[in-house]
DNA sequence: TTAAATTTGTACGTATGTATC
DNA sequence: CGATACATACGTACAAATTTA
């Protein structure tokens, strides 16, 4: 009787129950297997995470919040669709983000910062020769990732987690649209070798000219998309 | 009993009970009456808005990601205590993303920009001039807001709306704090004037000076707080 | 106008983690 | 170390409000 859920998280409620569905949807969107522009309904997805409205209701919150889920009040909420508008707003404020990031960390590299971002880009290479796709975007994810990190400012960091999801879910469309995706390695080679190097003109320049390429890349890939979808429901 | 809301919000269910909660609640914060610090609890705050933990617990979620509140799992929810640190990352973030929004907005200013940013700087005046220190800080809220709306940047809109709140929560502390908070009118005086010039560069720097004084400012009031509760907790 | 689908809200109960005595 | 108090976290059932067809 107080077996609410069919068990299929069997395991361990990590923190909290609600945390564990905003991971799981999330992945779940990411993945796509809940397609942009899916409806999602509280009570489907109630029963499908084995857990009541409550802690649900809280983790689509979320979600809303990251740009991942659009919701109209009393109608219904959905998967949120891909534009091209969004993806040159997420580009253009990365590369606001990223040098203030850079500018906050540039006289505090140290060796843990150097041997940190060295790994970060190996994992990252590992991955692309390795041909697993979904562990590059993610490697890619972790290399830019940790010059939020190191800035140690916590506001500029939730911004960036902010804006990380919906990215991710542009990169993981593009991968499964066109199968390879191709975070290439020498645009990230000259992207590390500028964070470590000695000016940070340098660095703003590259980080414009990094995310002009992936910015213009992801959005053709969109208008591909448009065209390519004459008869698509 | 079963009453359900025992109407003192008869008027206004506005569009959700959660948005009107978070209104309300935002608004109890930011006029000290609870004060940084203080534990809220989700019972005490479902009766005192009349509302059951549901809604509740939304708002709260909401207020928590505005950084108004902060909150440990099974322990209790506070609001949040004013630090140097924050203030100094509000600021410096501010920089940066204010300079990005005229830098979007630069070459579109028309008439209509010209306008509604001198219909608000009139606005701050009268507020100024008349003495009152509440009206000033939203008046001057809404000048620098302009900025963010007029860019048409939602992301970075979105971004200054989850600073603004900490903000207006820091100057109406300040405000309580020695009466007079005081945005001076020469101060928002060059803002505006170099915000309708002709260099993006003289604006670049009116905004860094303009924010190393209200960063300073608000400093020195934190310090002034700390210095004023030698025995504390 | 009605009806259906969905979210939104209420009420009350249980479970769980944390802190304190 | 154990017991207890407290607040959050989660479950369930039912009622109300809103939009759309």
């Amino acid at each position: 009787m107080s077996e609410p859920a069919h068990g299929n998280l069997l395991r361990i409620p990590k923190a909290t129950f609600r945390a564990h569905i905003v991971d799981g949807l999330r992945s779940a969107i990411l993945k796509g297997e809940i397609v942009p522009g899916a409806p999602v309904t509280e009570v489907s997805l109630a029963e499908q995470f084995g857990v009541s409205r409550g802690p649900l209701r809280e983790a689509m919150r979320q979600l809303i919040d990251e740009g991942l889920l659009v919701t109209v009040p009393y109608t219904g909420t959905r998967v949120v669709e891909l534009s091209v508008e969004d993806i040159r707003e997420i580009y253009s404020m990365r590369v606001t983000l990223e040098i203030f990031a850079f500018e906050l960390v540039w006289d505090r590299r140290d060796d843990d910062f150097r041997h940190a971002l060295l790994s970060r880009q190996a994992q990252l290479t590992r991955c692309i020769d390795s041909g697993d796709d979904i562990a590059s975007i993610d490697a890619e994810l972790q290399l830019h990732g940790f010059v939020y990190e190191a800035s140690g400012h916590k506001i500029l960091q939730k911004m960036w987690d902010s804006i990380r999801g919906r990215l991710q879910l542009y990169w993981a469309a593009h991968h499964r649209a066109h199968g390879i995706r191709g975070p290439r390695r020498d645009g990230h080679d000259s992207y590390v070798e500028a964070a470590l190097g000695q000016s940070l003109d340098v660095m703003r320049a590259e980080i414009r000219a990094h995310m002009a390429r992936g910015g213009r890349q992801t959005e053709d890939f969109l208008l591909s998309l448009q065209d390519g979808k004459i008869e698509q429901d």
